[in-house]
RNA sequence: GCGGAUAUGGUGGAAUUGGUAGACACGUUGGAUUUAGGUUCCAAUGGCUUUAAGCUGUAAGAGUUCAAGUCUCUUUAUCCGCACCA
């Protein structure tokens, strides 16, 4: 049932909300906001160094302020970590949990182009609806610390360290193939992609070369593997970065290229192949159609037009297109021939789609008895087929697994590991190739040609080519300007704004011009948590002091989306400036978890067009900021998909109705040992629960130890200020509401964390089950830690086990302490 | 195709890591309170069986074990990420 069906035929939705919340006996709505505004007064939350205190450091990824305002899907991630850093900050540590904005984007550019109105305006609005929507679910962030990405005190330093990539080396301008919408005119980042078409006007997309800022991530590419192994990121989050960046070992070999006859041309082509080993079984090769070996050589083929037409075919090419043939498509470079390194042999040579121009070196040697991909296109082409790897049958497809080496040489009877150093060493020797390690991975793209994104703060001058500009003239601000679009080339709309794009050099003092593009959405995310520990600070990013306290993230949290994505670009980024020694430590994260998505209540996702979208301003008027976070919790395993559903929501809003009506009960009376034993229990289940990110288990111990002092005729009120204080980190208003109501003066999130001991929580009766030959028959009531031959005899006083008894002898009787009898018979 | 997950009542999900399957909650049914709806409280609730008692049951199949939701193998389905990466 939704809010709305629930109203049930009264007169107006709006009225029997009114009514609801008269005749509730807990006014969320007025005790909440009393409760938000204390804490805000009191700065209940602000942090600052302290020597004497060990730090925490909680991270949730800050979100773009949307004109859709705040999604049930952030808060997920945000109370998970917020009853983390609570919990933190009761238990003593000094918690910094902060939270800002990722405030450049293209939905406010967008917005601009279609009202006119400037992305600035659109987006501090955005940022007060979300700054209210946060704040009215009580948060614990630092809010002194919020800073947001578009501000120029803070971009300014976005620039600085771009200037510093540029100074050694990792930031470079070249050439390359970018998305392309031939509708919009303008170049589209992968992300902006859906399906190969534009995500704007659903145009199909096609490649096209452009001069882009280019960071050298790749030169990182190793130690953003290998530097996973030292830090706790969940398994998935791990292996798809290892994915992702895809490293295989392997070798480049040349081959020189000759005419028909086998006469030099004078030039070697490189390929790169993971199995060199497999070099005798080489029957032809292929170069990617934008190799350039293609457009030099294009005067000694025989059938240059045929050339020609497959390269611009390809070219023409969208990579959806190219990605979705089926078969093997290519053309033969007649008239000039490969001589394999091995062996001497002449083999032909092939251009083709199939192979990537940006992996590797753009060509491969084919072999197609033990690789797929070369087996189809040699079927296709009628090439010959060399088995050089034992076992298999190749006569239906490529044999891939492996074997001995055959018909390969000095390489016979090797194993796999052998024969490619076998391979490699040879290579070495006679002068033709060596090892070499490749990565999918691929320089970040850094150039947008948008408008609401930091300005690359660079100057292109006609004698001096790409200049840095001082740091003394940052932050290089954004120029106003009316008109958004792109021009007619796709260049960025800045390069309308002629007064700002002409400047003079800063070497020669000359004419030049500005970079138009701006910085990618990943720039400003990349180091914003360093930002955090100093947010103020106007001489550095951060201080050296506040970077040494603060850093690492202890635990950062943020969605599965942003694994290749922020997460890479910010370790990298990291690595980066530790490197260049500004920053304590190369890794920037200690522990990273991801939140699984909240889906609408049908299962599918919530989006704007569907109208499921739940609003979390409607949760919370309806039910509170409590009941809502604690939904949150319960909602299922953090980890994984959940979907929303509003009655399971209203039972929690029941819950919370309940820790407040328990008050009545509350007296002075002393608590048994069993009253002991439930609250000793759930304080160890909800500390270690929260700790391992089971909240909805943790939320259920909650319930089991409420509907346990529910059924006291008095609550003693150590039960019930322990329930409140471990209620508060989930529900932190209801639970300073009821720590006031019984007299207390203080704040209950500054109280210290219950402790559980062990020794109280464990029972004294055990019910132990009782099986014969595996099966259940009954239970029997022992003492904790009771004598074995006590045990049995019990069991076997049963009269269910007695009567089995009587008929046969027990072969084996299996006692587990405090758990189980297996009788067997 | 590769990589990562997931599969348990009418529903969301628990299960101390091999030891009483279904905690906790939703929903449903019955009852109490209430002028009524809602709220609140009590009870029942995996399936089969006429009760007692029992049988059966964690996507499917096989195996290991005194004992399997949990371990091993095989199969199926669904979700996510990457995808001609040589």
């Amino acid at each position: 049932m939704s809010i709305n069906a629930r109203y049930n035929g009264k007169s107006s939705f709006e009225e029997w909300k009114k009514d609801w919340a008269l005749e509730e006996r807990y006014n969320f709505k007025t005790i909440e906001s009393k409760w938000q505004k204390i804490w805000e007064d009191e700065k209940a939350y602000k942090v600052e160094m302290d020597p004497n205190k060990e730090k925490f450091y909680a991270l949730v990824e800050f979100p773009y302020p949307s004109g859709a305002g705040l999604h049930v899907g952030h808060p997920r991630s945000y109370t998970a970590l917020d009853v983390i850093a609570r919990k933190k900050r009761m238990e003593g540590l000094n918690v910094l949990y902060p939270m800002g904005f990722d405030a450049f984007g293209l939905p406010a550019e967008n917005y601009a182009v279609k009202t006119g109105i400037h992305p600035a305006i659109s987006t501090k609005q955005n940022i007060e609806t979300f700054t209210r929507q946060l704040k009215s679910i009580g948060f614990s962030f630092d809010w002194d610390r919020c800073f947001n990405t578009c501000d120029p005190e803070y971009y300014k330093w976005t620039q600085w360290m771009f200037l510093k990539f540029y100074e050694k080396g990792l930031a470079y301008k070249s050439k390359i193939a970018i998305n392309w919408c031939p509708a919009c005119k303008v170049g589209l980042a992968n992300e902006e992609v859906v399906n190969g078409h534009c995500e704007r006007c659903g145009a199909e997309v096609v490649r096209k070369d452009k001069e882009q800022w280019m960071i050298a991530i790749t030169k990182y590419a190793d130690r953003l593997i290998d530097d996973l192994s030292g830090v706790d990121f969940i398994d998935r989050v791990k292996s798809q970065q290892i994915n992702w960046i895809g490293r295989s070992h392997g070798a480049e070999l040349d081959f020189e290229l000759t005419d028909n006859n086998g006469n030099s041309l004078n030039k070697k082509l490189r390929v790169y192949t993971t199995r060199p080993d497999t070099a005798f079984g080489v029957t032809y090769m292929v170069m990617a159609p934008e190799h350039e070996f293609v457009k030099e050589l294009m005067s000694r083929f025989e059938n240059p037009s045929e050339v020609k037409a497959y390269v611009d075919e390809a070219a023409k090419k969208s990579d959806l297109q190219r990605t979705a043939n089926d078969s093997k498509t290519g053309v033969e470079l007649k008239g000039i021939k490969a001589k394999n390194p091995y062996n001497g042999t002449l083999i032909p040579i092939f251009i083709s789609d199939y192979v990537l121009t940006g992996y590797g070196t753009g060509a491969i040697m084919a072999v197609p008895a033990h690789d797929q991909r070369d087996y189809d296109f040699a079927k296709v082409f009628n090439l010959p087929i060399i088995q050089v790897l034992d076992g298999g049958d190749i006569s239906e497809k490529a044999f891939e697994e492996d074997g001995p080496h055959i018909n390969s040489e000095f390489l016979n009877g090797m194993g796999k590991e052998d024969g490619i150093q076998a391979a490699i060493d040879y290579a070495k020797k006679n002068g033709f190739g060596e090892a070499k390690t490749n990565f999918k991975l691929r320089d970040w793209v850094f150039s947008r040609q948008r408008y609401w994104g930091e300005p690359i703060p660079m100057v292109y001058c006609e004698h001096c080519g790409w200049q840095p500009i001082p740091e003394s003239e940052l932050p290089l601000k954004l120029p106003d300007i009316s008109d958004y679009l792109p021009n007619d080339n796709g260049d960025s709309p800045l390069a309308k704004a002629t007064d700002w794009v002409n400047t003079t050099c800063p070497k020669c003092g000359g004419k030049a011009r500005r970079e138009t593009d701006v910085m990618p959405n990943w720039a400003g995310s990349s180091w914003y948590f360093l930002r955090y520990c100093d947010p103020h600070n106007d001489k550095e990013f951060a201080s050296k002091e506040a970077l040494k306290y603060w850093m690492n993230v202890d635990w950062y949290n943020g969605g599965m989306e942003h694994t290749t994505l922020h997460l890479l670009y910010s370790r990298f980024w990291h690595k980066f400036l530790y490197d260049c020694g500004y920053v304590p430590t190369p890794e920037p994260y200690n522990k990273r978890t991801s939140h699984g998505m909240i889906l609408a209540e049908n299962g599918e996702k919530m989006s704007k067009s569907r109208g499921n979208v739940v609003n979390p301003d409607e949760v919370i008027d309806a039910y509170g900021a409590d009941a809502f976070r604690m939904y949150e919790m319960f909602i299922g395993p953090f980890d994984q998909t959940a979907m929303w559903s509003d009655e399971s929501l209203n039972g929690v809003y029941r819950f919370v109705n309940r820790i407040f009506s328990l008050f009545t009960k509350v007296g002075k009376a002393t608590p048994n040992e069993k009253d002991l034993q439930a609250m000793h229990k759930c304080i160890l289940e909800v500390s270690e629960r929260i700790d391992q990110m089971k909240f909805n288990t943790a939320v259920s111990s909650l319930m089991t130890y409420v509907n346990y002092i529910a059924g006291l005729d008095v609550i003693p009120e150590e039960l019930y200020t322990t329930l409140l204080k471990l209620i508060a980190p989930f529900a932190p208003h209801i639970a300073e509401e009821m720590w006031a109501r019984l007299g207390h003066t203080s704040l209950i999130v500054k109280e210290s964390w219950p402790h559980g001991n062990k020794e109280l929580a464990k029972e004294n009766t055990i019910t132990v089950a009782v099986q014969i030959n595996g099966k259940m028959r009954g239970t029997i009531e022992v003492e904790r830690d009771a004598e074995k031959d006590t045990v049995i005899a019990a069991a076997k006083s049963l009269e269910n086990v007695a009567k089995q008894l009587a008929t046969a002898e027990p072969k084996k009787i299996i006692v587990v302490p405090n758990r189980i009898v297996n009788i067997v018979l």
